[in-house]
RNA sequence: GUGGCCAUCGUUCAAUGGUUAGGACCGCGGUUUGUGGAGCCGCAGAUGAGGGUUCAAUUCCCUCUGGCCACC
């Protein structure tokens, strides 16, 4: 059909890399200022329109333009630098353009500091019930009402130009979730380079970064492929997608480490999506990675689970009733500074609002003092030195639970 | 006081003259990785008391105890 040839060519030409306009470089500054000499670690600042973010960071999840329970005061205490906010969420409801005419996403939900918006490529393959993926883009129905709704890198890219944040993310198609073959991840992995240099070409919002992702599955060789393709795009900063599902910490390493070795010399920050356990961060950043995003901290504690130096604790467990102590002797958030593991005990089972408010503020303000620490053993070279104290209190693999009578913080010196 | 109805996990409801009496909630644990305060997975937990019929009773019968309703 002359139509579908057309539509072929069509996508073709706008996925051709050599007709890419020139961008205006140093939306997103990013300065080695740390290279750890015994791994790959490395400290650094990322430099946005509306601040500095100083790497390796953790980003807080705000999927609706929240940080669940939480508000840009309590976000700032505990050390934020930058936060996420999901794509697909905002233009489903309020709406991109309702954001917009609201002054954008910093003033609409008052938050200063930088934001990083998903692409909403995750969430069609993982939310709703998909209806199509084409060469054109991904055809979806809405998990609120059901509406029909498509999604192409350009699509992605306006409505991330609306809502207005420092970093906007290209749209990827993610291998699906579970055991993917090496040939669709292959072919999910090709798409992704086009719909990349589709999402460039869509670009155009003056000071707002673009993030490219390099996919692969867990593929060494395909993770290679893609990383050294998205290496030779005039991105801002490079993602690594695919590598918070089912696969295991071996095979998740062995993943960055062919990435990161295809990115050896490149200057850009390097982001790993969707990963969130002290642990693995830990080894990421060992790996080269410089930030990260995830809901677990946040979504774990509003399931009652804190985590501590050294483990975790489950605060729904009865042994904690009649504890005095606070969540974690060692930290200095405003739950641990003020309130009782009793008290949070007991709120959880109350299922009182406050219990979701003031763990999530506990489990976001330890990963960004965890963060800081790493960040400050890579700036005084004593990362190697400090590795054994920084797995022990990151929970070491499996995360281990305390158990009575084990108090954070008993890790080794 | 009389008559009727009822009595099963902590709670609330099922079921049955015959393997192991089932669910929900609660309780005790686990799980959660580009957000579900959701969900999911385990574990524990009961036939009010006594007597009778029967090969066999939580089930049928009687008494007691307790509760509910109606009538005095």
């Amino acid at each position: 059909m002359g139509e579908t040839l057309n539509r072929s060519a069509h996508f073709a030409a706008l996925s051709d890399p050599a007709t890419l306009p020139a961008r205006a470089a140093g939306t997103a500054q990013f300065t080695i200022t740390a290279q750890d000499s015994k791994s790959r670690a490395r400290a650094g600042e990322l430099r946005l329109g509306h601040g500095l973010v100083q790497t390796p960071d953790f980003m807080p999840v705000g999927t609706n333009a929240t940080v669940k329970s939480l508000d840009p005061d309590d976000l700032k205490a505990l050390g934020a630098q930058i936060i996420l906010a999901n794509t697909y969420h905002l233009y489903l409801r309020p709406g991109h353009e309702r954001v917009q005419r609201f002054g954008g996403l910093h003033e609409f939900m008052q938050w200063d500091r930088p934001i990083l918006t998903d692409s909403g490529g995750f969430q069609v393959v993982s939310l709703g019930p998909l209806m199509r993926i084409t060469e054109e883009g991904a055809k979806f129905s809405s998990h609120l009402d059901g509406s029909m709704h498509l999604f192409t890198p350009e699509r992605s890219i306006e409505v991330q130009q609306a809502l207005g944040p420092d970093i906007a993310v290209a749209f990827d198609q993610p291998v699906m979730p579970g055991g993917s073959t090496d040939r669709e991840v292959r072919r999910a992995m090709d798409r992704t380079h086009r719909w990349a240099v589709r999402s460039l070409r869509a670009h155009s919002r003056p000071g707002q970064a673009l993030f490219g992702i390099a996919q692969g599955g867990i593929n060494p060789e395909l993770r290679a492929e893609s990383a050294t393709y998205i290496r030779s795009l005039p991105f801002d900063g490079i993602n690594l997608g695919g590598l918070a599902g089912d696969e295991t910490p071996e095979q998740r390493n062995a993943a960055i480490d062919a990435t990161v070795t295809a990115l050896e010399g490149d200057p850009r920050v390097r982001y790993l999506m969707g990963l969130g356990s002290p642990v693995d961060l830990l080894e990421a950043v060992l790996r080269g990675v410089d930030l990260f995003d995830s809901v677990l901290p946040a979504r774990v504690a509003r399931n009652g689970q804190a985590w501590v130096t050294g483990g975790r604790l489950n605060l729904r467990n009865s042994r904690h009733l009649d504890e005095q102590e606070p969540v974690d002797v060692l930290c200095d958030c405003s739950t641990c500074r003020r309130f009782s593991r009793a008290y949070l005990a007991h709120l959880f089972r109350a299922e009182e609002l406050l219990a979701y408010r003031l763990l999530t503020i506990h489990n976001l303000r330890h990963m960004s003092a965890f963060m800081g620490e790493v960040r400050r053993a890579i700036a005084s070279g004593t990362l190697a030195a400090e590795l054994p104290r920084l797995r022990a209190a990151a929970g070491g693999p499996g995360t281990p639970r305390l158990g009575a009578g084990d108090e954070p913080g008993a890790v080794p010196e």
